[in-house]
Parts: structure tokens; sequence; C-alpha cells
DNA sequence: TGCCTGCGTTGATATACATCAAGGCTGGCA
DNA sequence: TGCCAGCCTTGATGTATATCAACGCAGGCA
């Protein structure tokens, strides 16, 4: 199996000028989820012109979140799900005694917030990587209209399921691949994650530090700056500080899929 | 945060003699939900007694699986989640190279097969560590009746985000914790899930391998094996072949939560 | 402009865990 | 009853990664 997959997609980027349940920054916008142009991204396709009004009404407001900023924290009532419209989020879970651990990485047209729905409190904390909007689709909604629309409740389940399959092959990659084959996926994915939206397959700029690379990976920092080193030195890539060009996509992939 | 929490629960156990989806032994039976004594494990609580009598069309038939069998593997066409109603299961994904690595135990009331939601195909196995019997729910009569019983609905959300919650702990387990740490928790959680189906909080009789048990922590089974020793060495707990006595609950959940 | 701070790189060393290997239980089956 | 195979334990050794440490670079701010 490969290592991380492409993050579950959102269910529904723009947002429409409707209420303020939002408590933080309500940012009140015009564009509706019918005419998004990431709609393919996040909504069910081959919806029929009513449903697809219907679903206008998913996206409550948008909000904007700058870098270093918390959309929400681990603890806080749940309310609603996120899909990222612009910027870059990190996942992070906390232990008791203060180590945490980052469980994703999630840029436009994914969706955050799902950890929430279990207990109607975060699980763990969602943060900016650099400055970010958010559509903001109160959960309860989505719950109701997905009564009423087949294609919305399927498409909530299957991001639901999709957010379980690619934890279970980082729970794969985590438990057995090593700390070259761990990078490279790492790589291999976000690249196919960019490239999927319309940026550069081979260039691409790192919005997170060695530290939260490490952390994603199970690894130290000084592992993740070690093993981009040896890539470097293989000429599998070129690494100017964040930025990483991939020069040889064929072998970094099978690195990242060991023995096949 | 805590290693591997309860797995999610089961949406609805015990089986009606309905229609007969299912390829592979179709065991037909007369319990319904409604009076099947593991439902407070795997159905929504306070539900009309109308609701009731709708749920129980949920669980069409009900199968039987041997030791060492599948229930489902990898790549099946997906149609049905199942409630494990007696015996255990693991689940494990692979890697295109034939490794392959446990993401989870399964135990009465927990629930099978969210994994092939995302794709219409199961993404991992699911292997019976013993002689099993599990409620077989067919996923497109669980989407229907969730459009109409709101509880149902939000159950379903509930098991599924769970997972989800699940998995991210797995996730700090396996990129943060010790071998000590991993292995303690993992017989804390067992010990925990055991007793909430009545069974002794001290004493439980593991129903996999050390092979396992490395698999889904990460670990070799002779690490396994050494810190079991280790464990009975520091008084901790006995261990004679598959059966674990604990002795000292309390160091072993701090050691499962290190440095709080 | 220049300083400071956070981030990244690289080297030396330590260590937790893996690997290799041998032998001992235990339970199923002839 | 006795044998065999799978599972488990334990020891000796190897190795990938962590840890400790020093330094360099780049960007933000005074």
């Amino acid at each position: 199996m490969n290592a991380p997959s492409p993050s579950p997609q959102a269910l529904a980027p723009q947002g429409k000028p409707c209420q303020t349940r939002e408590p933080i920054n309500p940012i009140q916008v015009k564009a509706a989820c019918s005419t998004c142009n990431m709609r393919e991204l996040c909504m069910p396709v081959n919806l029929s012109a009513g449903d697809l009004e219907v679903l206008d009404e998913l996206v409550a407001t948008r909000r904007k979140v700058k870098r270093g900023e918390a959309l929400y924290n681990s603890g806080d009532v749940f309310t609603s799900l996120y899909a990222v419209r612009t910027g870059f989020f990190k996942t992070t879970v906390h232990a008791e005694d203060g180590r945490d651990h980052v469980t994703g990485f999630q840029m436009a047209g994914e969706m955050l917030g799902l950890d929430g729905v279990a207990n109607d409190k975060h699980a763990c904390d969602a943060i900016a990587l650099e400055d970010a909007e958010v559509c903001v689709m109160p959960f309860e909604r989505i719950a109701e209209l997905s009564m009423q629309v087949k294609a919305l409740q399927s498409h909530l389940h299957k991001v639901m399921s999709r957010e379980i399959v690619r934890d279970q092959s980082i729970m794969m990659l985590l438990g057995t691949m090593r700390a070259e084959e761990r990078l490279a996926a790492f790589v291999v994915n976000l690249a196919q994650r960019l490239h999927a939206r319309g940026f550069s397959s081979t260039d691409l700029v790192l919005r997170m530090t060695r530290e939260e690379i490490g952390s994603y990976l199970g690894l130290k920092l000084e592992t993740v700056s070690r093993t981009f080193s040896k890539f470097v030195e293989d000429g599998l890539i070129d690494v100017k500080q964040k930025a990483i060009h991939i020069k040889d996509v064929e072998r970094l992939q099978k690195l990242a899929r060991p023995r096949d």
C-alpha cells in the first residue's frame, strides 16, 4: 500500500451570505458552492440543479485564519466541518505529557473537523501553517441536508471513510517503513495532491518545518534533514530550504512503495 | 493522548430473518436488534419503540466466520457493514511488496467494514482470530434508514468519527511512544474493552500472536516477547502464554500514558 | 544596516530495537 | 502415546535512528 493517500476532500467550499454562527472572524461572502471553482474537489458530482441550489445552504460563512493561529483546538465544542479554500493546515494530537504528534496536513479542497463528530468536541488542533480561509459548514445543517439529498449523504460517508482509509495507510507507514521510505512517500503524496490542484508535479514549496514533517512521519527533525540530504546526493531531488524539486519521480515513487 | 481508545461500536448487532444478500454462510436467525442483549453496545440510545422496530430491518442476516478465515478481503466489493456478535477479528492492510500491517483488533459489539465505503471496495482484510459470528448490515439499507431515523444517522456519523479519532491515537502511539509504552497501552486498552463487556479487568486471554501484536504496534515479535518478560520482572503483570494477569494496573496505565 | 531568532544542516556518539540464531513449550493429530 | 509444527522465549550481535552539539543561513525587526 502506498503511504499517505490524498486527504479526504471537503464537502463544499465556497460560502454564501447566510447567518453567522461562527464566533470568530465571520466573513460574509457572495459566492455560492454552485459557482465555486473548487466545487469538483469537495462536492458530490452529478447533482441536479435543484440539489445544487439546496447545497448552497451548506456553507454558513467563511472564516480567515492567520498563520500560526488555530481554526480549532482540542477540546473545543464541535459545531462545524471546514473546507479549506486557501492556505495550508496541520492537525496535531496531544499526549498528557506534552508530547504531540502531527496527524495530517490539509490543503485547498480538503476537509477539517471530522474528528469532532464523535464526542461533540474536537480531538485535535487544526493550525494554519500560512494565512488561510475556510468555508464553515455547520454540521447540523449538513446532517439535515443529507437526509434530503442522497448524493450529499453518500458524499459525506465517502469523505469520512476516505479519512479512515488514509489513516490506515499512515499507520502502515509508521509501523513498517524506514525513514527514507517514509519521507519519499510524504514528498510523492504532497506532489500528487498539489498536482491535482493545478500546480507543478515536480516543484513544491513545503509549508511546514522539518520538525513538523518529522512528527508526522515518526522521525526526528535531524533524520528528516539527513534524509533530504541523502535524496539530494542520490540525485532524486533538489532541496533549497523549503523548495523541493523532484528530479527522478520514478525512483522516488519506487522508494515510497518499496520492492514492488 | 492515550493510546488506542476503544474501537468504534457497531451499528446494530443481532439479526432477523430477512433476505439473504450475503454470499457465504448466510445464517438465518430469529432474534432482532430490539431484543439483542448487545444493543447498548452498538445501537443509538433513546430510540422510540417505533424507531427500534424500523432498525430491526438493519440486519439482513448473520454470518459465521471460522478461525483463520476472512470476513472480507482487500479489494472485495463493499456491500455491508458488520457488527461482531461473538469472536475476535484483526484487520490488516497490505503493501505491494508483501509486507502487511495489523490496523486493529475487533471484539463483540464493534464494527467492521467502514473502510469499504470510500471506494465501494474494502481496503483491508478482516480475519477471524477465533470462530466468530457477525451481523450483516447492508450499507445501502443503513443509508436509507438513516435518512428517516435521525438517531441512526447521528449514530453512524459518530461511529465513523470515533474510528477516525481512534486512528489518530494509534498514529500518535506509533509515531512517538517507545516499545514499553506501546505494549502497556495495548494491554490497558484491551483490558478496558473486555471489562466493558463484562469480563475481568485484570485477567485476559490474548487471541492474537506476538507477531500480530508486534505488527499492530510497529514492533517485532521478539521485542513484544521481551517487553512482556520485562513487565513480568517488574511485577506489572503475569504472563502464561496467552493468558495475561495484570498485577499493577496503575503502574501499567502510567506507562501507557507516560510522564503525566 | 546589523543583530537576533528560528530553522536547518552536519558530525560524533548513544541506544532502542531489529536481526540472527538456538532451544523450549504446547496443542493437534497420527 | 508420541511426534510435529507453530509459537514463544532468550541470547548475541547489528543497525537505523535518536541524541547531543556546533554552526550556518535567512528573514524580521530595531
